[in-house]
DNA sequence: CGCTTTTGACCCGCGC
DNA sequence: GCGCGGGTCAAAAGCG
């Protein structure tokens, strides 16, 4: 199981809201890619897909990626809409579904699907004033 | 001014 | 073949 690089963003940032983050793996699967139709997005046949429970009042959870969001639609068995979002980049083709469950609406289901092939932004942001002031301290 | 959100329409697979 | 459920597109509005 070959873990994005985010998961261990997540489970070590402390720079975003203060809600309680408590995320869950729920589930790891292969889905098949069924478009044919031509011209079809069908990249890979396989994409990973990562399902998480996050404890937060908000849905959008910033991660360190910027999500354009491309959809909404209410889904049968819940009460609340559910939220398709996108990596804005070009050469990204990660998606990801947010859920809030109609059991507890304190809690939001994250589905991630796919994996970043590019370097987030958000991290470097944060990183690139410590890499100078290492670069600096470094100097003596 | 560029980018994101919104929202209805469209599209497609599946079950009956 | 049709209806339904779910996923995506795209145009217009909204915001910094």
């Amino acid at each position: 199981m070959e873990l994005p690089d985010w998961v261990s963003l997540l489970s070590g940032d402390s720079n975003m809201i203060g809600e309680e983050r408590s995320n869950v793996v729920l589930g790891e699967e292969e889905i098949k890619g069924k478009r044919t139709k031509p011209g079809g997005r069908m990249r890979k046949h396989t994409r990973p897909r990562f399902a998480f429970q996050t404890r937060s009042a908000a849905d959008i959870l910033d991660d360190g990626f910027r999500w354009r969001k491309y959809g909404q639609k209410s889904v049968k068995n819940s009460t609340f809409p559910r939220s398709y979002y996108r990596c804005t980049h070009h050469t990204c083709n990660v998606k990801k579904q947010v859920q809030r469950l109609s059991k507890d609406t304190s809690i939001v289901v994250t589905t991630y699907e796919g994996v970043h092939n590019h370097p987030c932004e958000k991290l470097m942001e944060t990183l690139t004033p410590l890499l100078k002031q290492m670069q600096f301290l470094s100097r003596f």
